[in-house]
DNA sequence: CGTATATATGTCGTATCACGATATATGTGG
DNA sequence: CCACATATATCGTGATACGACATATATACG
């Protein structure tokens, strides 16, 4: 473990790179924060309204997949999306153990909102962030 | 605010970016745990040693600015890894109001073997994160 | 000089939330 | 139809980032 030859520039290269990936998550934290959600929320919302090969809504293990949580740990973010009235919860019709997540209007707004920002900020940050990648 | 035009491409492309971002934090997660710090501990060991310029260690503060957390939450995480045995504080002779937090040896092992990790992972990923970005 | 102000670090109580352990419901295979 | 797998739900716990506040040192400027 302890015979890997790190420079001085790979310890650079791997701040540098931690430090950008940590202001867009800082970034995304607080237009998250502005429209009420937690990045948590959002990243929910995303994953739901950005997987179009499930239209009919995401069941809650797919989001505890695609957001790398634990399954019990997505129940509890989608009782918080649901109490806010942001996701409607709809058992699967063709399997009645799931439970299919759904947008509401109001989350869509929200999400529209959201994307459009981070959009604006991705298109902002990409060139840097490619460059920071290059140098892996 | 709700006159945005995002398409479904939009949607996918900020989906598909933010879970590859979530991979790569999860695996580090998984990496730091495995050698027993967290995330955040983590981040301020390699900022430390990714700061050329400031040879003599980086102050609370500027771990803060960093890792773009509050100053009293810097000073808790450096509590926590001077506990630890990871990091030394030593006075700023230069400034009596500054404390620079330095590595240990055990430290610098560690943080040895999880760039080398990184380094690898962020080497495979690499191309995947490029195309992502550039759907931007 | 000395006082006001700014900066750096530190302390403490609070709230959030992801997790592990566990329970219940539904589907599936022999 | 029974054993087992899968999906969701519940609950207690621990970790930690934060806001509010406190203290120490430096700096500006009369």
């Amino acid at each position: 473990m302890s015979d890997d030859l790190i420079s001085d520039q790979d310890y650079e290269a791997l701040a540098a790179f931690r430090h950008a990936m940590r202001r867009f998550a800082a970034f995304s934290e607080m237009e998250a924060k502005a429209s009420g959600l937690t990045p948590r929320q959002h990243q929910a919302l995303l994953a739901i309204k950005g997987t179009p090969s499930a239209p009919n809504g995401l069941a809650i293990s797919q989001i505890a997949e695609h957001l790398l949580i634990q399954h019990n740990s997505a129940v509890e973010l989608v009782d918080r999306l649901a109490e806010a009235g942001l996701v409607r919860r709809q058992s699967d019709p063709a399997d009645g153990r799931r439970i299919l997540v759904t947008l509401t209007e109001r989350s869509e707004t929200v999400l529209r909102g959201l994307s459009a920002a981070h959009l604006r900020e991705l298109r902002g940050i990409r060139s840097t962030l490619l460059a920071l990648l290059r140098r892996f």
